[in-house]
DNA sequence: TGTACATCAGTGAACGCGCGTTCACTGATGTAC
DNA sequence: TGTACATCAGTGAACGCGCGTTCACTGATGTAC
C-alpha cells in the first residue's frame, strides 16, 4: 500500500536518499520555483528527517548545485542534438532555439535552477565550467555564419535571448500549458532565430 | 548629522513613511532581488520599528502590489513614448524593445517586482487591470503592420520575448553593467524587432 | 492667544512559525574470521 | 554457517535566527472653542 518513498517500516538506511532529494527538489521547484525549496520540506518529500540531508550534500545550496550542473548538462546534450539535426547553421539555430524552449518546458525545476536560483558561482566553480560548456556547444553554430566574432557573439545573444524571453514566458504560464502551446512557442522561437540571423544586422 | 531617514529624534511620526517604505524596497529589491525583500529589513532602512509598515499596508504583499502598479504605469509610460517617436510602425516596435531593456536597466527592482515577484493578481485585482494597460498600449503597433489579429498577437510575443530575454541577460549582469553595455543591448533589441517584422514569419 | 481634546502614526515587546544546521545516538549492513 | 565487529546512513531533539504579524501603548499634531 505505502509508497517506498514514505517512512521505511524499519532500519535506518532509505538506500538511495540522494537521488530521492533530487527528484524531492525538482518536483518542489518545479511547483514553487527555486525560492519555494526548502531542505525541510524536500526532507519530508522523501520521508526522511530533516537531519538526513546532510549525510548526502554539505548545506542547501550544495544540493542545488547538483542539480544545476545536471541542468547544464541536459542543456548540452539538447543544444547539441539541435546542431546535429541539420547542415545548415540557420537550421541549427532555429533547433536550438525550439530545443531551449523545450528544455524549459520540459524540464522547468532545472531550467529555473540554472537561470533563477541565484547561486554563487563562486562558491561553486564546478557550475562557471558547467556553464562554459554550454557556451562552447552553441558558438559553432555562429562561427560558421560570420567570420567576425563580434558579429558572431550578437547573433548568438540576440538568438539565445529570443529563445529566453520566449520560455520565460511560456514557463510563466502566459500562454496556458497546453502542449498546442509549447509547439507554437518552439515555431515562434525558431522562426525568430531565421529572421535574425537572414535579416542579418 | 544623521539623515532624515535615521530615526529622528523625538516623536512618532516620521511624516512621509509611506515613501520611505516603498524607496528602500525598491533598493532592497534592486540588490537581492523580489524574494530578498523582507518587511522587517525595509523597517530597518526606513529607520522605523518593525510593527510601523502596517499603518501604511495591510501586509507585505500589498506593500509589494503598490510598486507592481506603478511598475505597470512607467511601462505604459515609456512604451506609449516609443510609440510616439515615429511614424513607422517597424521603428516603432524597434523603440518598444529597446524601451523595454532600457526600463530594465534603469528599474530594475520594479522590473523584478511586476515579472518574477510571483504575486497573485486574483488576491490584486488591480494588478490584472493594470498589465491590461499596457498590453493596450502596445497593441495597436502590430494591429498597423498585419489584419490578422493572430498575426499580430505573434509579432508582439515573438518582440517582446526577444527584448525581455535580452532584459534579462542584461539585468543578471551577463555583459556586466557599463553605460555601452546598455547601450548594445538596447541596440540588439531594436535590431532584433526589426528583423522579426521585416522577416516576417 | 491659550487650553482641552481627538486623532492616529508611531513604539517596543511579544507571538508562533519554519527554516538551516548540529549533535549524540542507533541499528542495519557488509566483512573478516 | 555463525559470530564479532566496524561502518555509516539514518534518527530525533535541540539550537538560534529572522520572519510576518498583533497588541496595548504613547505622544506629537491639528482642531474647536
Amino acid at each position: 500500500m505505502s509508497s517506498p518513498v514514505k517512512r521505511r517500516p524499519t532500519g535506518h538506511h532509505h538506500g538511495d536518499l540522494r537521488n530521492a532529494l533530487l527528484r524531492a527538489t525538482l518536483e518542489l521547484v518545479a511547483e514553487r520555483g527555486p525560492h519555494g525549496f526548502t531542505l525541510a520540506e524536500a526532507s519530508r518529500r522523501a520521508g526522511v528527517s530533516v537531519a538526513a540531508p546532510y549525510k548526502h550534500f554539505a548545506d542547501r545550496d550544495t544540493l542545488l548545485a547538483a542539480l544545476a550542473a545536471q541542468g547544464y548538462r541536459e542543456q548540452c546534450g539538447r543544444f547539441a542534438a539541435a546542431v546535429g539535426t541539420s547542415d545548415d547553421p540557420v537550421e541549427q539555430l532555429a533547433a536550438f532555439a525550439a530545443a531551449y524552449v523545450r528544455f524549459a518546458a520540459d524540464e522547468p525545476a532545472l531550467f529555473d535552477i540554472t537561470f533563477h536560483a541565484g547561486l554563487d558561482k563562486s562558491r561553486h566553480p564546478e557550475l562557471e565550467a558547467a556553464g562554459r560548456e554550454v557556451a562552447e556547444t552553441v558558438m559553432p553554430m555562429v562561427g560558421r555564419l560570420t567570420p567576425d566574432p563580434d558579429s558572431a557573439y550578437d547573433l548568438l545573444l540576440r538568438v539565445a535571448g529570443a529563445a529566453h524571453g520566449l520560455a520565460v514566458f511560456l514557463r510563466q504560464g502566459l500562454f496556458g500549458v497546453t502542449e498546442s502551446a509549447l509547439a507554437e512557442t518552439e515555431d515562434r522561437a525558431a522562426r525568430t532565430a531565421r529572421a535574425i540571423v537572414e535579416q542579418g544586422g
